[in-house]
DNA sequence: TATTGATTTGACCGACCGGTCAACTATACT
DNA sequence: AGTATAGTTGACCGGTCGGTCAAATCAATA
């Protein structure tokens, strides 16, 4: 009934989804096992530990996050700052999904870990540092792109980027603490305003 | 040796340092009581749970910032607009001697607990929620301000006001996820880009 | 069929969790 | 002096924590 390489990615889905919908610390391995379907013992076979296991489904989550928001928000099929927008109007949609599912907006899964666990855990802090590095190269691209074809000054790429999405992750924990979405729409259409240079 | 009332002041100084250092379902009753020098059994008889700790704390949290930042970063001495600088800048050696201390960013202690907690209590996230709107505040005269004496046009005070302190609550996140708080100064130089009203 | 290695299972570990409680002491007021 | 009240103490509760382990089961291969 159920395949071998399966019950580790049930495992991996199951601390994503309980971790992203709490925290690290909030989430035991007992419970993960429970709604992965895997008995405790069992899990130390394909996880030498707990924070083993977080560390895999951060991946998990980077990659869900490329796929289904980056990628497409930063798709080609529009002008390289309008795609800015459409990130965060993809944020908000991302979010508010998720808040008709479970009653709750969740935040950003790399922001809470990072948040919970950079002073306790070098290792988790490092990991959502360069998740964090890997979501603004999109960023950085649209600029570079923005640039190039004049719709933009000779802006500091690097550090318009980092802006941005340490904006971004601001709206999100604002909208999770509100435990409203809408404020992800409504701040988003202000994160172009970051690209100008401020003043001297 | 150690006066009634300052008891139940320890334990609210311990929590508010022990859970900033680390997070709420980190830190657990008896770490508490041994920082404050207090049997557990003595913590039951001022608080009635962990939780209505926590909250005390957060308010404890709450007048420190307003003293010690918010007060003085918009002491009226300056003109609106840059006590806004002066807040990240005020900001930015916060958290640099926090991390001279500790050897870590800790970020910022209501969106700590906002991102940890929003999820899973409600007291907690309308708390957190509450001290945010409270932080907001400062923000909203200062703009008022500004707008009064010309310097700014007639923008959107309470959305302004919101977005500034988004973006902070971001840049404290990274600050914290890459433990380099040099970000809330480099970042901080942005904040005032993000008042003039979007492109429609 | 015999053997090997991957996987599964459930019992078990010591430590800690938040919280309770009855007894004790110190203080303050009559 | 007697008494009420506030504060303190340490033992104790059931439950959960992350993690271990030997034994059982399974699949594939020789």
């Amino acid at each position: 009934m159920t395949e071998p390489m399966e019950t580790r990615q049930r495992l991996l889905d199951a601390a994503r989804q309980l971790i992203h919908a709490s925290s690290y610390r909030e989430v035991g391995v007992q419970q993960i096992c429970d709604r992965a379907g895997v008995k405790k013992g069992s899990f130390y076979h394909f996880f030498p530990s707990k924070r083993d296991l977080a560390l895999a489904s951060l991946d998990q989550s980077h990659d869900f996050a490329r796929d289904n928001i980056f990628n497409t928000a930063f798709a080609a099929d529009l002008p390289p700052l309008e795609r800015i927008n459409r990130f965060f109007d993809s944020l908000y949609r991302f979010h508010r999904d998720i808040k008709e599912h479970t009653g709750f907006v969740l935040g950003c899964p790399f922001g809470n870990i990072g948040s919970e666990m950079s002073a306790q855990d070098e290792t988790l802090r490092s990991k959502v540092d360069h998740i964090l590095s890997c979501c603004e190269q999109p960023f950085a691209e649209t600029l570079q792109e923005a640039v190039a074809c004049g719709d933009l000054p000779d802006i500091d790429i690097e550090a318009s980027a980092c802006a941005l999405f340490a904006y971004a992750e601001g709206v999100m924990l604002y909208a999770k603490t509100r435990n409203d979405p809408e404020l992800i729409r409504d701040l988003g259409k202000r994160a172009l305003n970051l690209l100008t240079t401020a003043a001297p």
